[in-house]
DNA sequence: TATGAATGAGATTTCATTCAT
DNA sequence: AATGAATGAAATCTCATTCAT
């Protein structure tokens, strides 16, 4: 990489590393383009070099901090040493991701609703810059991990990844209906639940 | 009901209708404040005396809309006249909403990601207007009609909402990561789950 | 006069010292007529009854306070027992309003240009309530005073009257060109010599 | 000058020229901001780019057009080729602003009271663009050419703008007390004598 | 590439005035 | 007559985005 290119690579996450800081703090609405481009120390027109417009920034912001959750959790998992099947990977995982935004609840506030399985598409297909690459992995991987014995993973990971990000939303920042930790368990059981069903043979009972 | 008051009325009804329009049409960024004053004539004055700003405009709609929805499957599943128990009910009446939304997308694009729990609350506590009154009696109604034999009702009311609202949302708009139709049996067995370990005496396995 | 009309007379007066005292300190674009009924204990709606406008008020108020101004100069030549000639007279009660105005200065922001000969015949045609109508008095009473002796005396009283009002704005305000002290020399001659012109027979070199 | 400058001053132009037509027909409190910038084809965010609000943008036509009545006034002089003396000079270039206001009320009106001597002032302190640099020429010529056998000579012209200025107003407009042609005689007379008794040693009969 | 002044769309606020009570 | 909520015109401000340098 030349100089430019380790220059150009600076702006660039300086833009990053602020504009979150910004988001994090005051909101995306109540963050100008102005305020992240003064913060970082460049020009406003240099911002739109490397960002299309704000919500391009936001998206890849989104994309950047969730698949920091999935690879966290992962990494923690590897950490544990524990031998755990499919199902209880699925659920450490999760678990950990949840432990993770209750404790960054600035974090979670941004990222809202988007810590969604439409998130997963996005990454796949736009700018998947080096940070991001290695969450595809851990997606693909655990599909692979299902596939043969689980009967429409693509399908069972949608469902699990929204009701999980809708849900934690609501109980995390506002304990409604009920806390985190009064959620866990009927949240845990549906998922547990969701699991078994694809990994039966058939969808049943329909 | 003076003239002032029935006039009043007429002006809130003109801003609320005329705003839905613009905002199933061009989408609710794309549609500006004068746009709506201008088009269900009056002054952007008279737009702020009865909305704090364009959002909360838009929430009042989009709990409008979405209480329509439940009322409109509610009406259905009295007109069917079949007898059903509690699940059957439950599924009746989510499908009812499904095939709404897959059938007007326009609205399930505006009410987006905010077809949610949160929406019972908000309901509760603001803005209750005439309209959206008889929303509450339902809900309540569906709780109090779980209760006894149901284990946490609210609990289980919002993760079916948020489960539902989340999967149909990329499900109908961009059949991802299925259509609708083929998303519909892993989703009513998953609700039928979660009603299931609602209606046992406890929760298990954790 | 009734206890209505009583009642009535209180709520104008009222509007007029209120208004006058805000206008005079935060000057009158900044000063809404929201800001004058609160301060005054009436409805908005209620100084429409009394003034068509905020400027119709603002006018009267000029007239008031103008004609105000020489009413206390013609007192001060009266307690001053001099015996004074025509032109005299004149600079006197000249020199009392500069000094009026002099200290009083947001009086003088307030009157502004409008302390002019058009207040003559403004406060001749239109609302000449009892407190302006002596102004009127003295007015008539320096026209008849000068008749006879001398030539188009409106005309004199025009000249001198708007030299005085639009010299005497920039001198006491803001000491422009000089301050009131430096330039009451000049004036005053100026005066005294258009008053020895239309005494003269008829007007020369033209 | 780049392409970005000559583009400013269109377009600054542009705003100028067209609030001057919309103040001198429909008056300058029924022309609105938006009109003006509308009318302009700017936006008006950009009208505030330009002047802190409408009625800066007036004070800056009142100056433009104040000063092409004097150098009109001075052009007029040159051309005529007359060899006058000081005084003569004076009454001729007041007589020419006279008709020059006389055959356009509409400029007139605009101007009101404002043709004052502050605009020599304001002219000499803010915003001198080209247009009425050589304005502040003419005046300091006055001065200048009246420097040494005249005393005070800015208190001298101070008066004599006032004077001018405050009594054409309600002469021209409605021919209140006189008409600007009766007014004339009387004017010119003072205006002559005023002049007189500054080319004199010192101020006398004080 | 980098910049920030310039732009204009649009949000929001202010406020004079009207009008049903 | 008295009121103040309602109205809408217009002022002002904010800010995303463009563009000449």
């Amino acid at each position: 990489m030349g100089k430019l290119e380790v220059n150009k690579k600076a702006k660039e996450d300086s833009l990053l590393v602020t504009a979150y800081k910004l988001f994090t703090t005051k909101g995306v609405t109540a963050t100008s383009v102005s305020d992240i481009a003064h913060s970082a120390g460049v020009g406003k027109g240099t911002f739109y070099l490397y960002f299309k417009d704000k919500y391009d920034l936001k998206n890849r912001l989104v994309a950047k901090h969730s698949s920091r959750l999935f690879r966290t959790a992962a990494a923690e998992l590897e950490a544990s040493g524990k031998k755990l099947d499919f199902k209880e990977k699925m659920i450490f995982i999760i678990d950990s991701i949840l432990n993770q935004l209750n404790d960054n609840q600035a974090l979670l506030t941004f990222i809202s609703k988007n810590l969604s399985w439409g998130i997963f598409k996005n990454a796949l297909t736009s700018h998947t810059q080096a940070d991001e690459l290695d969450f595809m992995d851990i997606y693909n991987q655990m599909i692979a991990d299902a596939h043969g014995h689980i009967n429409e993973p693509e399908v069972m990971i949608f469902m699990i990844t929204e009701l999980i990000s809708s849900t934690c939303y609501s109980a995390i920042l506002y304990k409604e209906p009920v806390s985190l930790e009064e959620l866990k368990p009927y949240l845990y059981q549906s998922i547990s639940d969701i699991i078994d069903r694809h990994m039966a043979d058939e969808v049943s009972g329909n």
